[in-house]
DNA sequence: AGTGTTGGATTGTAGGACAATCCAACACTA
DNA sequence: TAGTGTTGGATTGTCCTACAATCCAACACT
């Protein structure tokens, strides 16, 4: 089989200009078949609770078992997977509590990221937030699905990435596949987009007072009120006073 | 040379009776590689920057290559090393920033997990806090230092596994290496611990209140609040409001 | 001082080998 | 029939060897 390496991948939505002096990521091959996997939990191809044949995919995927063995290393430290010894990696499931848990981690995360920002906010990182949401706004306006998660997530990340907290960023990161997950599973109709796009710019305006109280609650309250969580958090009231308290469901 | 499994390890400290009916845990040779490498980090035998040439180690270990390369991936997912595509692994350096950074991630999911905990307290799980106190109590008046911080650390992974937020403890767990670290490498004088050990009871008195907010709010200002942060984070005032406040410092 | 060139060290990946383990199917026994 | 051995194939865990790709520092050139 082909020896080479993949040498260099570019994530083509390269926002920022400076795509010169911008640092050049290699990509090992370990990598690219992680995000492989990534990709294929997220867009359904790999169901959850679905095992992984080490052998037979690594053949399938035109890498050496080892290759395929390291990313799905990678794949379980960001709980995408899991796995124990002797036994077959599997998909993990996505159950209504690992659902208000992703939702709840997101709000304590993405709430004191919205607190730092609100801090340390300049012209220029508002502005980015600014372009960000005309194509949130945008792909509401076209009733474009797919293309609304997309800038969705990018906000999201942006007000990780101009956080300025790099751990914060690292953690949020690991779970940030979830999150994907979770928009791809969300079944919305055309009607919730406009509203939900509105709803960023009011994230905007509380970030832009520059008051981290208002900020963090912002963020907190609005991840835990999306429509989303209430269908999977069943009976739960999810406001920000009953952030805590899980769905109770057998299932785990 | 020797080509068996590592097969079974016990945790030896396992504190629930049952031993037997607690499900069993082959540990993999990666793992055990990967939990090698996390001590020596910890115990400084590996020091932050420190570079890794894996057939070198490899050797020295007697493990193969790909079995070291396996658990680097592991240790990379946990940020304890890291990895660019054609470079050596390092051991990541642990700066007044990086310090900052874990002190308040840690404050946000332990103070969430606190919230939870005071909703959900049980007198078991009270009993449970009880015990470890008395050990951090113990050790304080023997003065003795390591085992103080194993029974601190106990205290808080007490906290976020009783709290009931697999995936608030699963990342908790992944920053717990960098808590270690930060133990190990904090000079208290003997003179420290007592107040701590005080202070640890007041924790438990707040969680005890069964009011989420009192539990998440000294958590939060407890963690911010401790000398080894005051140092690092400099001229900071380390109050809850001023959470938002990293230290302004150069190096990375 | 700035820019080619080169060789050795190291990582990236493949592929084969085999022991250890698991699991499901079957056989046996009370 | 329920419970308990037994067994063989499938799969994972680990090691090994091999070589291409890459990096880096040292040297040479201009």
């Amino acid at each position: 089989m082909l020896k080479t390496r993949v040498p260099f991948e570019f994530s083509l939505s390269d926002q920022n200009g400076d795509l010169l002096t911008a640092p050049v990521q290699p990509v090992s091959l370990v990598n690219f078949v992680a995000e492989r996997f990534r990709r294929s939990v997220i867009n359904g191809s790999l169901k959850p609770g679905e095992e992984i044949n080490e052998s037979q995919l690594a053949e399938r995927m035109s890498v050496s078992r080892g290759t395929l063995r390291e990313a799905i290393r990678i794949l379980v430290g960001e709980g995408l997977l899991e796995k124990l010894p002797n036994r077959k990696a599997r998909v993990r499931t996505l159950s209504p509590t690992k659902f208000w848990e992703i939702m709840t981690t997101r709000a304590i995360i993405e709430g004191f990221a919205a607190r730092l920002l609100a801090q340390r906010l300049t012209p220029e990182k508002l502005a980015r937030l600014n372009e960000i949401w005309e194509q949130i706004y945008r792909a509401a306006e076209a009733n474009d699905r797919a293309l609304f998660s997309d800038w969705d997530f990018a906000f999201h990340q942006a007000i990780m990435e101009m956080s300025g907290h790099e751990l914060l960023l690292e953690t949020w990161s690991k779970i940030s596949a979830w999150i994907l997950l979770m928009f791809a599973t969300q079944e919305h109709t055309s009607a919730d987009m406009m509203p939900n796009a509105l709803n960023h710019k009011k994230i905007i305006e509380a970030i832009a007072t520059g008051d981290p109280e208002i900020a963090e609650t912002k963020l907190k309250t609005d991840l835990l009120d999306q429509p989303e969580y209430q269908r999977f958090a069943q009976a739960q009231t999810a406001s920000a006073e009953c952030i805590a308290a899980p769905p109770s469901d057998g299932q785990k």
